[in-house]
DNA sequence: GCAATTTGGTTGAGCGTTCAACCAGGGGTA
DNA sequence: TACCCCTGGTTGAACGCTCAACCAAATTGC
């Protein structure tokens, strides 16, 4: 990350295709969260974990399988749960065998307000991304997206390694330097 | 929107691509916003808003513009200019012809924050996005960005179209009613 | 020329996310 | 047992976005 020689700048064509794909991913969400909100009075994050748990064996997970799932922060998801406990959606169970940790449980009221906003979600993703394109296009789509995906995850790992070994070797010089103290 | 029928779910096949596809934009958007924020110490929202004023003839644009440009609310881009003219970035000056108005204006020292991030910025670009692409790949992209574009900037105006209408009916039911009365 | 509406823009409250600080329980080592 | 670090999870403040309310200037209509 030092030298920083000429920066590799984007093409006109590159151009064009980051501004439209931004532009269309920024739209897509914002619609789908807007018809999420309107339709079901719950924003798209809220419904997703409603998804992961019901998907889970005995629709219960613990916070940070339901963190790791969603790929998000512990603490985003224990706001998050917080809320939905409080629209008595989910709920919380301590974890015997573990003190420190707790469940998320999928209560039948959140079952039957993801079975109710499910149709008009899904009905909306179909029209607004799936309608559109082609059957080529679609299949493209998955392979762009798990390209894109295969070069962020190992991203985000190598990123945290770094972290890691940059802590690790401070951790070595603040030990060098106790040594070097001690002697 | 009405009846409801049977909703049209999605196939296996379908269920993996949006699934990898909203993974991928996700972390794809928040990698971008950290990688700006750490750099550059700003949200990915103000960078664009810095980008289009720089675009601008003279630097300025009008506070609707920006927005349209943006595609943002004007609410979003009075607060976010508020955020940037507290750092000194972007200027306000009142407009002499409308005198509702105002001119959004890049300082100096705007146009220099940008010039320091651009670079990080498009390489995270060029390595999260279109390194892992193939030429075709991103060419597919370009297309499919474009057909979902298509269809959501339509049903944008759609809507709001749709809005205005049920408004319009509204108010002459009102009128009727007005009428009624006064008969 | 004057009321009614529309337009350009700001403001403040509410909400979700992030970040850093924190706490308690578990696991290893001496 | 006592100590230390790690892990699972929560909390509160700061921040950006949205929504609705609002204000002032411009425009429309009679």
């Amino acid at each position: 990350m030092g030298g920083m020689s000429e920066p590799r700048w984007l093409s006109d064509e590159e151009q064009k295709v980051w501004r439209d794909f931004s532009a269309a991913t920024r739209m897509l969400q914002a619609h789908l969260e807007g018809q999420l909100q309107h339709e079901a009075g719950m924003p798209h994050t809220y419904y997703e974990v409603l998804v992961a748990l019901s998907e889970a064996p005995d629709r219960r997970l613990r916070m940070s399988e339901l963190a790791d799932a969603r790929k998000a922060s512990r603490s985003r998801l224990s706001h998050a749960v917080a809320r939905l406990e409080a629209n008595g959606w989910v709920r919380r169970e301590s974890c015997p065998t573990d003190k420190r940790g707790s469940w998320a449980v999928l209560t039948p009221e959140g079952f039957a307000a993801l079975e109710e906003a499910a149709p008009g979600h899904v009905e909306a993703v179909r029209e607004s991304l799936f309608d559109p394109l082609t059957p080529e296009q679609v299949k493209a789509l998955g392979e762009i997206s798990a390209a894109v995906l295969g070069r962020l995850s190992p991203k985000c790992a190598a990123a945290e390694a770094e972290l890691a070994l940059r802590e690790e070797t401070l951790a070595d010089l603040e030990e060098s330097a106790e040594l070097a103290k001690a002697d």
